[in-house]
Parts: C-alpha cells; structure tokens; sequence
DNA sequence: GAAGACTGTCAGGATCCCGTCAGGATGGAC
DNA sequence: GTCCATCCTGACGGGATCCTGACAGTCTTC
C-alpha cells in the first residue's frame, strides 16, 4: 500500500487530508512540525510527503533540505503564499510540485497521482511465485529454481491470464478469447494442448498438477 | 545539452519561452499544433514536453495520450483553464505538472528544474557495462576493449532503448515506436536489421548473442 | 456395466518468425 | 557532380511455433 507522510500544524487540515487519502486507499502517517517530520520521515519511510512550508520552529524550506540529504522522496509542498519567489525557493531546495492554499482536493489528489506514478517505473517488479516458479509479469520472464524457462508466446499470454487472476476459475471461453482472441471459443483441443504444455515446464509432476488445476467442464484454475 | 520542446499555438507565447529558456542554456525546439508535436517529439527527443492545452485542431489530451504511448518524457501542460477538472484531466492522461496562464516565468523555470532533475535523478545510471562492451549513456559513446565503437543514430536508439531496461523484455512494437517513432510499428524488417547490426558491433559472437537476446514472438530483451 | 462427455497426450504438416544478404534511395560533404 | 555513410525495402533459407486430428484414459450418467 502506497504510504503518505501529510506535514501540517493545523490539525484541521492534517484531518481533511487524511480523510480523503485513507478513502482513496493510501496509508497515511502525519507530523506536526519539521522536526517530527523528519523523524516520522526516516521511520516510516513514506512513499511521498506533503509538507505545508508554514510550519513553527524548523521552517520548511530546511526540511526539504533535510529530507533530499538523504532520500528522494517526491515531495509535495503545501503553503499559503503565492507568490514566486517562495515557490522558486521551495522548488529549488528540491520540492517536487507547489501547490497554494486553499486547494482543491480533486487536484491535490491528481498531482499526487502524478507524482507517484512517475516514481514507481522504478520500483521493483511485481512478481508472483509459487513452489520453485518464478513469473516476473513487468519483465515478461519465468524462471523455475532460478532457471530460466523459454515460453513461446501462446505459453505467456496463457499463463498470464491464469496468474493474474490467483485462486479463481477462469472459464475455457475465457482463456480462449482471451489467448487466442474471439472467435476461437471452439479450439478448445489447443487450450488442452498448451494447458499440458505449462504444467510440462512449470509443474514438478505434470501428470499431477499442483497449481495449474483442472475444473472438469469448467475451465482452469491458478492456485499458488 | 537538455532539449524542451514548446508547443503552443500562439506565437508570442512561444517566443517568450524560448528566449527565457535558451537564456539559461536550454536548446528549444517548438510546434504549433498537437499533430506537429506528435511529429517533432518523435523526431527531435526532447528531454522535456511544454504542452499547451487550447490548441487548435488535435486536443492537449489527446497529445498527451499521443506521447505516453510510446515515452514517459515529463510534460508540463500550460493552461488557460483553472477549474480542477481540467486539471485533474490532463494530470491522470500522463502530465506531470500543470501551470494556469497567467504564469511567471520564475516559477515555470523552477518547476522545469524540477521536471529535469527528478528524471536525471532517478536515472543514476550514466553508464552501462557488460563483458567488454561500456555503454556511456550521457556522453553518448560506445567502448569495446576500451576502443571507441562507431554507431549511427539508429543504432544507438536502439540500444538506449534496450539498455535503459536491463532484463525487460522490450517488444518489437515499443521498440519499433521509441526508436522510429509512432506510425512505423510494421517495419519489423527494419528492427531485426537494425540489431543484427547492433550485435555484429557488440557482440562476441553474433551469431550466438549473450547480451542481445531474442524472445521470438515477443521481442527483444538486453540481459547484462 | 455401457454409453457419452471430458481430459491428457502424441504425431504430423502448415505457417510464422528470425537472421542474413543484396540492392536501391536518400542526404550531406567536398 | 562524385563520393560516402546511412537508411530502407525485398527476398530467401532454416528453424521454431502453431494448429489439426486421432487415440487412450477417467469420470459421470443412465
């Protein structure tokens, strides 16, 4: 879950924001000045900070310098004043994005999207495992014990639709539109076909499959 | 040298841009309408997009929607439009930031800073080795034992856009538009040209490519 | 117990894909 | 104009991939 850091004095706010991120599905912690910031920051490790620059004692802009001596983390300024100098030097000292109160949540809420989505293209990938298999679905690659294991394009797009949905029955018109595209809901000999295919490359027994299973006149069955 | 280009529709708007921008050392480069932008994107390789929304003919998302098809470059949208739906808009369509005109210049310099080094940042990979082969991604320049490998502009498209991904399969249509631009996704013949060429240059022996690989059907795939 | 439906397996040929080569087109340098 | 590098198109052979059809085994149903 994606963890969000809010930096405010004024309680009022912190709860508005909260409120609107826990209802979007962010994990959120807060802090009411720059030093507990800090501290909250380096604990937590939040994946980005919203930080309101009128804070008391430690000013904002130093707790943007505090926070990029050791992290990158995209932050997000806050603050009353509009005019440019402030968001120039806040900017500079290495904010991510400036917005002025008052602010429009649907908007706060957009850049913070933005702002996330151009962080996790670096993230790790999102892999599935189960028993010695590995699939790396960003990668496009599998591996069983480390191996790598060579699938023809037909075997991914397979198992990409059993594994992206774990634990539930995908019907074999499904897999076959979804495979092979519509109009194939009839060769259901070649969903046989590659089904055996998987389990024969991906499977310690493929005469008794573990995770790939059967629903007799169903479909299929991904379980890790 | 970093490269922005502007598009906007009205000249004077443009003009101001440029002299502010090639003042502090940008190389610019421009376009009037969104199908131009399209076009000259492919072309030039920006480091960074100026979008204004209101242009004529092809719409601002739309052109947004154009770029994030085959590159993740920052684009700073400029708008007429305060409301927050148009902003909410443009950011979820792949924007990064969003400036409303009237806007100082000072903030849309620091703003572009910020674009800048957060995509330079993030990158922390100057240079790529494997074997023999150094691949210096900013002083665009090829090693092999150490000597100096001549590539042509394709080529080396081709392998930035393989080697900014270690061990991502990339498939013959990403490639075919980040190295061709949009609109040459059938040149296949092309592609497989290309990195013959690539591993002919790069590879010990090209015949049985250790770092170029092939995943047939699917694409290519750079494994250091 | 028999019939039918369903699944897993095997083999064979059609098809697609990849690497390679040659040749023509384009554009810039001199 | 000539030369040169680069880019693109088309064609070919070898190999991998895909699809079709047939057969045996298992389970359900009558």
């Amino acid at each position: 879950m994606t963890r969000v850091l809010v930096v405010d004095d004024e309680p009022q706010i912190v709860r508005a924001l909260a409120i609107n991120l826990r209802a979007r599905g962010y994990e959120v912690c807060t802090a009411r000045d720059g030093g507990e910031a800090l501290q909250v920051a380096a604990a937590r490790l939040p994946d980005v900070v919203i930080l309101d620059l009128g804070l008391p004692r430690l000013d904002g802009i130093d707790v943007i310098g505090g926070l990029r001596g050791w992290t990158n983390m995209p932050i997000l300024v806050l603050s009353g004043r509009s005019d440019s100098m402030h968001k120039v030097d806040a900017l500079d000292a290495g904010a991510d994005d400036y917005v002025t109160k008052p602010f429009g949540m649907d908007e706060l809420m957009a850049r913070l999207r933005a702002m996330l989505r151009r962080n996790t293209g670096a993230e790790s990938t999102p892999a599935v495992e189960f028993g010695d298999v590995r699939v790396d679905l960003a990668a496009t690659r599998v591996t069983v014990n480390g191996e790598e294991v060579r699938l023809t394009p037909t075997e991914w797009r397979l198992l990409e639709a059993l594994v992206r949905h774990p634990g539930k029955l995908r019907s074999q018109r499904q897999l076959l539109t979804e495979v092979w595209g519509p109009g194939y809901e009839t060769a259901q000999g070649n969903l046989r076909l590659y089904m055996a295919q998987l389990r024969r490359k991906l499977e310690v027994d493929p005469a008794r499959p573990r995770f790939f299973l059967t629903d007799p006149g169903l479909g299929y069955r991904f379980q890790p």
